[in-house]
DNA sequence: TGAATAGTGTCTTTCAGACAATATGCC
DNA sequence: GGCATATTGTCTGAAAGACACTATTCA
């Protein structure tokens, strides 16, 4: 076998395909949910698996990410980072395929589905009702909850998945679908209040019970704040 | 251009070529080092940068990190994790190269450090005095810096840098040089022994003072533990 | 005035952080 | 006894967590 390194001939080589798979998550009906596609093409044809898509020559791997995204949700400026790199050389049949996996946070309501040639449907699961997942992507979305979990506890990544402007209760109600458990409802607010984060708007109208203060994000707020 | 998802025809589309690179800390003379080569060919000819290698069509990113660690520091078994992958398509002026990262520690006594035909130095340097480094090198090492202190603050990997048999002022001192700043010694043990995950093991032996308990990680620890 | 949700305060316990004196072994 | 390092406890302040009643709007 050529050694690349030594040949310096490294265009010789055979080099693996590197696609990015998005984990796409939202709130609908008070349920955490995680976009999901079913393929229309070999390999796996008509199981569900993760959006993702070949990484271009030209484009950045965020780049790639961002396309994906949009080509699925439409949406566009949300909260993305990327998750891990999955490069087991048998984790796809067609050979080898190294992934690029991110994560996204999207408000339900800015998304508007949409399909394409290669899969044949497009749809929001519950997180705890996806069905068999194709490839890898079941590990790929176990990895992904497990940071969205960190990130909530120790950043303000929530307020990517609420209006600019909210209610305290939106918030914790958030908190609580994520954690999958209830929190106090006197300390929530004193936490949340004591970080300094939060300036208040005017009072929320048309709500047939007590309005509830509206808030929104102070302008300068610190990456890493332990929230919860 | 083709559509490699929509042709199926992925195969045909040009690929990146793939790489890992390694920061491999170790701790030397009271201070935190960082594994450098001096490259012996072109591109960047001459120039410091962190220790890589491609990756082989049949071999998994994390068996290519191994092979690049063992290649230049003759280590194995070693703490080893994946950092992140940076694809900006303009990092490698050779073309479209992915790399992704991986930071090792590894216990200095146990390095031999080995050359080969492509490097012309291979060196160990304090985190405060790297040279400059080629490609995006010092943009992954800063992350790794960041990634390190992370995992020192909430996670056990300190005592993969110490032997298995430790002092507590061992220990301490390897936090004092990570963070570089003092810890109070009251507060530090009585942290680190309420974590509960140390055992005593016997005194030592043959120092010139008053011998100190050697302690030693219990068997089952919890991979996420806030230690400082 | 009843239904629905908003908003708020106290007590206890735990933990981080400041702080220095005594103990042990070797020479 | 002197040197070098090990070992240990108390106090204070901050924050987390348990806990329930009053306020406001609308129908």
């Amino acid at each position: 076998m050529v050694n690349p390194e030594k040949s310096h001939d490294w265009k010789a080589y055979e080099k693996p395909a590197v696609t990015v798979d998005m984990v796409i998550f939202a709130i609908q009906n008070n349920e955490l949910k995680v976009l999901l596609v079913k393929r229309a093409v070999e390999p796996a044809k008509g199981s569900w698996n993760l959006p993702g898509g070949f990484v271009r020559i030209e484009e950045s791997l965020e780049e790639a990410a961002k396309r994906v995204l949009h080509d699925k949700t439409g949406v566009e400026n949300i909260y993305l980072e990327q998750l891990y790199t999955f490069g087991d050389p048998k984790r796809d049949s067609r050979g080898r395929v190294i992934t690029v996996s991110y994560f996204a946070l999207v408000n339900f309501d800015d998304v508007s589905l949409k399909s394409s040639a290669d899969v044949s449907a497009v749809e929001f699961f519950p997180v705890k009702k996806v069905p068999p997942l194709a490839f890898d992507h079941l590990q790929i979305l176990t990895y992904a909850l497990k940071r969205l979990k960190w990130k909530f506890e120790y950043t303000p990544v929530a307020f990517s998945l609420l209006n600019k402007k909210f209610t305290l209760s939106e918030l914790q109600n958030l908190y609580e679908i994520v954690f999958d458990k209830v929190f106090d409802k006197r300390n929530f607010v004193k936490k949340i209040l004591s970080l300094d984060i939060l300036k208040t708007e005017e009072v929320k109208k048309d709500v047939s019970h007590r309005p509830p203060m509206l808030y929104s994000l102070k302008k300068q707020i610190p990456e890493i704040i332990e929230i919860i």
